[in-house]
DNA sequence: GTGGCTATTGTAAGCGCTTACATTTTCTGC
DNA sequence: GCAGAAAATGTAAGCGCTTACAATAGCCAC
């Protein structure tokens, strides 16, 4: 195994201390211009990189923020993680990313892993979760930001206000003509925006009956097994007020599979804006969240929040309802 | 900002030596029983975690694996990404992802940038590349993995043969007696899996006519774009050969907007088998990829290879044809 | 008990970098 | 051309951990 160089190397191959070298690649403007490209050029042509481990332990700086997240292996979270790391990495700053499987244990311990890996600022996904979580950030001084909610709790907030969300959406359900109307909720447990979510409908149709609500995985099977459930049990559901854009798209499946249309039979809503959302036939009435925008300025206010030693700032985006065809006013049960 | 205890305060609270609650740490079995427990009860009551930089400095291990991939901001590499994540963490190591948005330039960016992070091997898409990347690596001796090819370039390849799987593909299409055909690609320049995927394509059909090939981005809006473009300038085109399922859905949603139904009019298959797939109307038929067979086996090539100190070995893994309606065979053009 | 092992623990030297402080060089204004 | 200030550079002390190597403790057969 070959042996990268060092400073001490470039130093002595420019012919000037370490700590000039170290300048070189920290403060440039602290060197004289002679100097610098006299060190830049040995830097290339050793092809130097700084030991990580060394910067970190002498500078206490790593650049790199963390983010635990439910998962990759679905759209929602891509978008917004995807915006914050190009917003950071434009910064310098490194993103590294875990995921806790919706699970609150894996998550503590993911806490755990990228505060051992020196993470400067943390972005966690909602609010619900362990105490021991601030207490752990706390004790270290690291700043940390909650995403895709905008209620503050333990920690400051940039989303959306989930219930308010899903209110707006189902009063639109509503104004539609439907009363009978089920919810495919995604699981609530450790999950305050699937709660949300639900408190929104249920701030509209009042609460829903234990038939009428089923709690699944993002799933597009799952989405599509508990319509066809809510459907086979209780026909007189006309409208499914979905969690996700995931879970309406399965649900437009599972209603496809027992025979009955969307939105002629059955008139269906997702929530987050997905790609599927618009994929899919019907397309989806849903709330579009503001991914982008919500990655963006969570790493600007990390940013921030690093450079001014302060605690990061949060924000409530506003979320768009978008009309798909999905949706469609009740017909009185008494035509033909 | 307060103080994280460090090694030498547990060492002092315990009663033992810095080196007795390394080892602890790091190799318990070295520690007699009762010594361990004592430790590890003051490790838990301080709430200790072992400062990264100062580990990776003194032992030159950290435990991080990188992985440099096109984009999060879309299914197709969250799940086996997300495979090869799970993978690793069992074995305590951490996946640091970074994206290089399919330009060659910032890949080699994001390489060097994971080089300083101190990765200890590296996982990437594709192979064509630039020949930096890989002598950055070697001459580091650090062990990297193609992943969704079979084809080992500069570095082994776990993945699938792209070219034949689109092959096969074509083969089914034309077996449906579609001759007219055209394709709607992945940009090709710096994506081997989008110029392998088109190989396979005019393997079967021959090299196809300028004005029936477009190169687009993986967006539902490019899709769409393309297939209306195509139909719309060359209505005697019967089936679309699309690079990825993304596009695909795409393609369905500008046909429909042009007023052409699939299968009805026009036949379109997909590649990859995303979620986005099965959830649209009609299914697209489709090439299934082994994402997490193949997350997991690169996972374990890149765990044997470190703790070996050897080359990590590649596997070709087998796809899978998914028929959905969206492929259909060719009514005679002469019916009414 | 005791010598000779082995299992356990301690000592202390770095790992490669940053940075406070000391020193030298360069620049000012006169 | 020079004193004095400012700018540039050098010196060297750590940062918190791992790990050879040294020292000690525990164990065995006799």
């Amino acid at each position: 195994m070959p042996h990268p160089p060092k400073l001490s190397d470039i130093a002595r191959l420019a012919g000037v201390s370490t700590a000039t070298v170290s300048r070189v690649l920290n403060e440039p403007d602290k060197v004289r211009a002679g100097t610098r490209t006299k060190v830049m050029h040995v830097v290339e042509a050793a092809g130097y990189t700084p030991h990580f481990g060394a910067r970190a332990l002498a500078s206490n700086r790593t650049g790199i923020v963390g983010a635990v997240i439910p998962t990759m292996a679905n759209a929602i979270f891509a978008q917004g993680i995807q915006a914050v790391e190009d917003a950071l990495a434009r910064a310098g700053k490194t993103l590294l990313i875990a995921t806790s499987a919706y699970d609150p244990d894996r998550e503590i311990a993911q806490v755990r892993t990228l505060i051992g890996r020196g993470i400067e600022a943390l972005i966690l996904i909602g609010q619900s979760r362990d105490g021991r979580i601030a207490d752990m950030l706390h004790a270290r001084g690291i700043p940390a930001l909650a995403l895709w909610t905008s209620q503050s709790g333990a920690f400051p907030a940039i989303g959306f206000d989930n219930r308010a969300a899903a209110r707006q959406l189902a009063r639109t359900v509503h104004a539609a003509g439907h009363t009978e109307v089920a919810a495919i909720s995604g699981r609530i447990p450790g999950n305050d925006r699937a709660r949300a979510r639900m408190q929104g409908i249920e701030d509209v149709f009042g609460p829903l009956a234990p038939t009428r609500r089923i709690e699944a995985d993002y799933t597009l099977a799952d989405g599509a097994n508990a319509a066809s459930r809510l459907l086979t049990s209780d026909p007189a559901i006309t409208a499914l007020i979905c969690g996700n854009d995931v879970l309406a798209a399965g649900a437009l499946g599972g209603l496809r599979q027992i025979g009955l249309d969307c939105p002629g039979n059955v008139s269906v809503t997702g929530f987050d804006g997905l790609d599927i959302a618009r994929a899919v036939t019907p397309q989806l009435t849903t709330i579009e969240v503001p991914h982008r925008d919500m990655g963006n300025r969570a790493a600007d206010s990390i940013l921030d929040a690093l450079s001014r030693g302060a605690i990061p700032s949060g924000a409530e985006l506003p979320v768009r309802l978008i009309r798909g065809a999905s949706l469609a006013p009740l017909r009185p049960a008494t035509l033909p």
